[in-house]
DNA sequence: TAAGATTGACGTCTCAATCTTA
DNA sequence: TAAGATTGAGACGTCAATCTTA
């Protein structure tokens, strides 16, 4: 087989990048609805509750958290309150915004998510990945994200 | 710092990833979006069309494609007929299945789509890989995507 | 005038039911 | 009965306009 060039290597790991994203996440949500538990979206917004001080993070800030834009944000919000899962309070120290709270009932949610997304990281991704690979990837990732986030200040 | 253990590195280098495929896809299709063309799901079917003989693909192949899933096939290819770029074709053997065909429209759209498309890889994600690195990646994800496919046949 | 958040309109995705042919 | 494809209903995402407070 003739040698490839660099830009043919770095297409075939944009490629396989793209590829194995969506088919990761798809088998992921799959197992997620198997169990009847929510999609990643939402484990998302938990996390990062539970993980805030308070476990209540202002909204414009939640859709900074990457993954979700602004946009949507109410209304995914507005399906998380509507089950239960978060509720919303008037921030004291500015009149126009609101803080997304963290449930007890979306804490247990998050708790009950966790293992099922948890078994699926380890047998799809980790499973394929020697200590030093997965360090590097997380590098490569880093030095890309710092990039892109500083291209567009 | 503390050693990482192997499971928080591997935990990073999952959220890394996650993390940068959100953002990277965002950008690209924000440029895409500028320079007034279609979303790259657009663009996968087309390359998929013109790289199979005769430009055409029976429509569920094009599902086992990767990233498109089946029950939106029908108004996704209902799209790209909409704007002449692909067009419905009777299999001739089997009077149950389509073929969709590329138009010479839907190649012309391609070749404006990839040049943005390419200076986007480059930038965003070539630049930052060195040429092992991409080629480690590439073997990583083609490990993962081979275990996952074969998880369920 | 701008920031934080919501809303309406519209486009897209998914599930399940359906239709046609094998 | 199953495979290929479409369709209706409802969930979800995005854009632009809007409302309120800073």
């Amino acid at each position: 087989m003739a040698k490839k060039t660099v830009e043919e290597t770095k297409r075939s790991a944009w490629a396989a990048f793209v590829t194995a994203h969506a088919v990761l996440l798809e088998r992921i949500e799959t197992r997620l609805a198997q169990a009847k538990l929510p999609a990643l979206a939402w484990y998302d917004v938990l996390w990062a509750l539970e993980r805030a001080p308070g476990r209540q993070v202002r909204l414009h800030e939640l859709a900074a958290g990457v993954v979700l834009s602004r946009s949507n944000l109410s209304r995914l919000i507005d399906r998380l309150e509507d089950a239960g899962l978060t509720r919303r309070e008037q921030a004291g120290e500015d009149g126009r915004g609101y803080y997304a709270v963290l449930t007890d009932e979306g804490a247990a949610m998050r708790r009950r998510m966790w293992p099922v997304y948890e078994a699926a990281i380890a047998e799809l991704f980790d499973r394929h990945l020697e200590r030093r690979e997965a360090d590097a990837m997380r590098a490569a990732f880093k030095r890309m994200l710092d990039a892109a986030r500083a291209g567009d200040a």
